[in-house]
DNA sequence: CTGATATACAACCATTAGGTTTCATATTAG
DNA sequence: CTAATATGAAACCTAATGGTTGTATATCAG
């Protein structure tokens, strides 16, 4: 028998829950993506959307709870910086599961060549 | 200059929010997995978790509604089926976030070698 | 020093989410 | 036919989310 062992990722289903939850959102995903493209302030960030300066550190709070940015302090500012390691696991996690699912037709697979 | 175009999904980002909203619960991913290992019940999948039926019968609306999974009435029953496509969708969203960042050290790399 | 800017954070509000119980309907078993 | 099973769906409750305004504090510019 075939064992389908998903590789360990190290996380907890609380990670995993804030991971997906903090990408579950569009502004969110943008700020995410600025912040990979390089470092911004929170004041730059808040520029870009059509709601508060408040609201915007909201979603980084939820972004940073979720590892996938980090905060560093320049002067008065605090620059926000995309942490692609958060993303790996993320995508990692979804190849499980798309190996699970090749997992079901290879072993149907097995059952039609009857080895 | 190199420009990184994020292969085109043809997602909303109301789709994409319902994707990583619906997969940002460990009970729901349990059931997602259950799914691409092979179809069950609604019935089945319930008798899993320490809730009522109707609480896992919202929790399977949530993941179709993410087209994460679909139903398939056999009889009285209906069958829940994952649906990897959607989660490759997901993944490749991902990898998209991944490219970005490495696009940047890429970048980097170019000012460096100076060519 | 003083005023402007950048951030933090609390209190509040409306909506959504995740759960429950209850009832209705469809299908199968005998 | 009747009883049991499988699902659907409504009404309800509580907690979390996503937004607001308002206030406090830290740092920079001149």
């Amino acid at each position: 028998m075939v064992v389908y062992q998903h590789s360990d990722l190290n996380l907890t289903d609380d990670e995993v829950d804030r991971i997906f939850r903090a990408l579950a959102d569009a502004t969110r995903r943008d700020i995410m993506r600025r912040a990979l493209v390089g470092e911004e302030s929170i004041s730059d960030l808040a520029n870009g959307y059509d709601m508060t300066f408040a609201a915007v550190q909201k979603h980084i709070t939820v972004l940073e709870g979720a590892g996938l940015v980090t905060k560093h302090r320049s002067g008065r500012e605090r620059l926000i910086r995309g942490n692609p390691e958060a993303i790996r696991k993320a995508r990692t996690l979804l190849n499980t599961y798309e190996r699970i699912w090749q997992g079901r037709i290879d072993q149907l697979d097995a059952l039609l060549t009857d080895d």
